[in-house]
DNA sequence: ACCCAAATTGACAACGGTTCTCACTTTATT
DNA sequence: AATAAAGTGAGAACCGTTGTCAATTTGGGT
């Protein structure tokens, strides 16, 4: 555990939505951490194997990471505007994953499931 | 409507499973089309924002694209050892969804629903 | 506290998919 | 056939990300 680790760790533990590896070393550096581009990706990478944290890619081919606070499985909500993001478990959706696959004949089905749209402050500011 | 639009219009047309824009390129180009990469790019890029051709990104940082049957609003089942593609619909999900949404206080939602899996003829061979 | 092997870091190059630029060619219209 | 608009090709540029490698830091054993 090295000082910069730690210093990502600590800023996921206090950013509630999903940021960049560019913007979270942005931030580091805004707050005087020295630390490089290239160890921000490398520390998330390895946190993303240890399922420390929860990668997410938008429309563009950009990843964004988010500390979550349910280990277990679940989705997003994310505002498209602001990002705030919601976590949302839901058997409905595992089970018509798993009935899908067994219909159509396929095993060791996973699924990716992401909703986007616009938080209640977004709209309200309109 | 050029030549190499419509070659690659017909390309797509009997290609089943989502294919990369640079493998798209190669075949045209292996059945003796004189077309550049950038072309396919663009054409493929009018194609999606049409809503003639649908469009995938998987682990990796690549497009995938398809020519899909039906219309309307649907899934995918895609095999990830093949590429074999299967297209679902299910109101399940997107009942779950919008009342998600409703629930969270977010409207204008949108939803990314992708499984993958192994297909039965992938399982087979082993 | 010190030594040392192993792991991590930083600066920068390299990579891969995609998009841009711009001169040239093709298409469609009159 | 003339011409304006649209599409094309070659290669540079772009952008997020990953690799390279020397220098630094970390943690365990003594």
């Amino acid at each position: 555990m090295t000082r910069q680790r730690s210093a990502l760790t600590a800023l996921l533990e206090q950013t509630p939505d999903f940021r960049s590896a560019q913007q979270l070393h942005e931030m580091l550096r805004g707050q005087g951490e020295a630390i490089s581009l290239a160890t921000v990706y490398r520390a998330l990478q390895a946190m993303a194997e240890e399922g420390e944290v929860d990668v997410l890619r938008g429309s563009d081919s950009e990843l964004r990471y988010r500390r979550c606070r349910r280990g277990e499985h679940h989705h997003h909500l994310v505002c498209r505007s602001c990002g705030h993001t919601v976590e949302v478990t839901e058997t409905v959706v595992e089970r018509w994953a798993a009935r899908t696959a067994r219909e159509h004949g396929f095993a060791a089905v996973s699924h990716a499931v992401e909703l986007s749209g616009l938080c209640a402050s977004c709209l309200d500011k309109t």
